[in-house]
DNA sequence: ACGCTATTGCGCTCAACTCGCATCTAAGGC
DNA sequence: GCCTTAGATGCGAGTTGAGCGCAATAGCGT
């Protein structure tokens, strides 16, 4: 599916709540229910937060072994192209993937790698300003926002 | 340098406004004058926009071929740690290293990865608003914020 | 000029992906 | 149920951006 699947009409992938429904929509589009597709999906159902290519594919490769990382990886980027997945990038490490619907903003500490969920609404004002003085649309969620935490902000000042 | 050089102090660099400038800070950390160094640091204050590793070892080597870019990479931290250099991340690509003076947040484009440079009293509100709510002091200067030029909003919405 | 040690060149290593390709297997048609 | 065929997979090799170890080199204080 890596490439039969187009890029048109990732947007509207709506409402896809559970494996058979992502399932039902790749073969809406082409695409084939295998296997691999199935355990990469659940496991991305049942992880309650984002998880690396790698992770995912400890996580699947516990239930299904032979599953390659590579498939795991073409499997998410098919995800994507389809809007049911999506990733983000938190500082310099690997990219992290989740399912689209539970997509959210983050901030990461730079010193401590701690990372805060960001409310959606943080954004408006920004939003709203960089559209109308850029014309730019921004999109926070793709690439977290790195700072200093509190905590980390506290031990700066008390060293320096 | 690469370890010698301490990281504390890293922030009250001061003044850096040559080459010369930067070498004698250098030297007055322990560090050594170094023709390779003060090429490097030569083709960065020459460029006036930010370099990646490999382009700025290609500035280089035009002048020293034989300068590896294993010592620009290691010049690029000893510089950073002196804070007279700072690299940031516009997307997926490699980072980009620019003189700590002349840094500032970027605005990145996901579809043509046009880079607009962004005001930082932009991020005044955000920046206020999450220290507020989160405790979180935001750097928009490391990694880029991403999102859509607004020629490629209106491609978007003409195609979807 | 001398010696100490910061730096360098070079090549190897690494992480995170990405690709080519032979093989396998869903799905639709009969 | 069987066949066909094109989408998917496993596996290994390749790529990119960056970091590391080490022996050789070269600043710089004396």
């Amino acid at each position: 599916m890596s490439k039969p699947i187009s890029l048109a009409g990732a947007r509207p992938s709506g409402r896809v709540s559970s494996v058979d429904d992502v399932l039902a929509l790749v073969r809406a589009r082409g695409g084939r229910a295998t296997i691999s597709r199935r355990v990469i999906l659940q496991a991305l159902f049942d992880a309650h937060r984002h998880l690396t290519a790698e992770e995912l594919a400890e996580a699947v490769q516990s239930r299904a072994p032979d599953i390659h990382i590579s498939t795991v990886y073409r499997n998410l980027d098919d995800m994507q192209r389809l809007g049911v997945v999506v990733h983000s990038h938190l500082g310099h490490g690997p990219a992290t993937y989740q399912l689209a619907s539970a997509a959210h903003a983050h901030f990461l500490c730079e010193v401590c790698d701690a990372t805060i969920d960001a409310p959606d609404d943080l954004f408006k004002g920004l939003s709203k300003t960089v559209m109308t003085r850029l014309g730019f649309s921004i999109d926070p969620i793709h690439f977290a926002i790195l700072g200093l935490c509190s905590a980390c902000q506290a031990a700066a000042r008390a060293s320096g």
